[in-house]
DNA sequence: TTATGGTTTAACCAATTGATTAAACTTTTT
DNA sequence: AAAAAGTTTAATCAATTGGTTAAACCATAA
């Protein structure tokens, strides 16, 4: 099943997109080397032939992993936008984005919860410095009366990213509570991308 | 360091304890029985004396977990309140459930999303029928427009159960962003624990 | 005291796993 | 065509891991 189309892909390449979805799938733990040797069809020696380490493969895949979903995102929060377009297009384009890599966001938080100190160093060198704008930019409007309850930018944050990540980490729990199927979610999550933009600015400025 | 007081629990409870503890912070895959009986400073025979395998120990120490964490919130949906002051009350419920247990969320979340079907099955007999009265109530809601913006049933439970539970899960990004340490964090969680309940009604009925 | 049954220990086992190696094969270079 | 460099394979390794076993230990009952 899954006869990759013909044999254009290099080795490397199918190395990595094999073990990409293996450390998806079943986190650095999980993941065995074999496994991803047999997606990719090639002899288990290619990965250390080509990679060196099981360490060596899976930082390649958490980091372009990362880089690939977390700049698009964090760009945006840069940018001169009023809060409110700031707030409606961040959560607008965000969840585009996981709808197209949908497996990512419980990657992320496996890793970040098993191995903290292995992503961490990547949070805390790329992405931090790109949200403080929008934090700040959160903390004045805050200090205008400008948000609900003077909700604090922690809250504020947390309750934005919450709403906008969890429905792809909680999926499992909500295809059963909901007797949901693949197809079922994805229209779920089409209508939240409809909704939730307009519905968080509600929520969040007054 | 960590030395236990005296030797009051058995060695069974010392196993369970120990064991609780190394899975939920790495996972099945991520576990050792050998970590597991340093820790409970026992030889490591006595796990498998005791609980036979690493899935019996596994399968005891997530239905316990489960079993401990889950029925006081789900029992509180089965009551015959009003939707509002249901809400509030599971809202901060759960919140002061999950601050005791916080690593729960993220270990159910792991296992969920690396190995469903172990969990799955849990889920479907013993929760999913017992969240239903409430879904049910907020479908009755939205029919009488009740509902903020007409939200049906899944956006709404998806929406409260993201705030309550994803700050657990995002604990380590959290404390990137926000340069929290841990007593940090539980402030950050005591606030929460304030004004959430009023917040979600406010956001959810109209 | 001495059997008896449950408990604990240390040594060991088989299977798995990440990794290495040397030879074979293929492509490129000269 | 021959040599050199790059790629792939199969065999193998050492370490780890979950699990077993038989003997030692220890409390309690006869």
């Amino acid at each position: 099943m899954a006869d990759d189309k013909p044999g254009k892909e290099s080795t490397e390449e199918k190395i990595f997109e094999a073990a990409r979805d293996v450390f998806h799938q079943k986190g650095f733990d999980g993941a065995r080397m074999q496994e991803i040797a047999d997606k990719a069809n090639i002899n288990k020696s290619m990965l250390h032939y080509y990679y060196r380490s099981k360490d060596k493969l899976f930082e390649q895949v958490y980091q372009l992993s990362l880089m690939r979903a977390i700049p698009k995102i964090v760009i945006l929060l840069n940018k001169d936008l009023p809060l409110e377009e700031k707030l409606r297009s961040f959560v607008r384009e965000y969840l585009t984005i996981i709808k197209k890599n949908p497996d990512i966001p419980s990657f992320i938080i496996r890793e970040l919860n098993t191995n903290p100190s292995r992503i961490q160093e990547f949070f805390r060198s790329q992405v931090v410095k790109n949200v403080q704008p929008f934090i700040d930019q959160i903390h004045e409007a805050s200090g205008e009366g400008k948000i609900v309850d003077n909700l604090p930018a922690e809250q504020v944050v947390i309750n934005l990213i919450s709403m906008i990540i969890f429905p792809f980490i909680g999926k499992p729990i909500l295809q059963i509570l909901f007797e949901m199927d693949d197809v079922g979610f994805e229209a779920f999550i089409d209508h939240r991308i409809e909704y939730l933009p307009d519905y968080v600015v509600k929520m969040t400025l007054k």
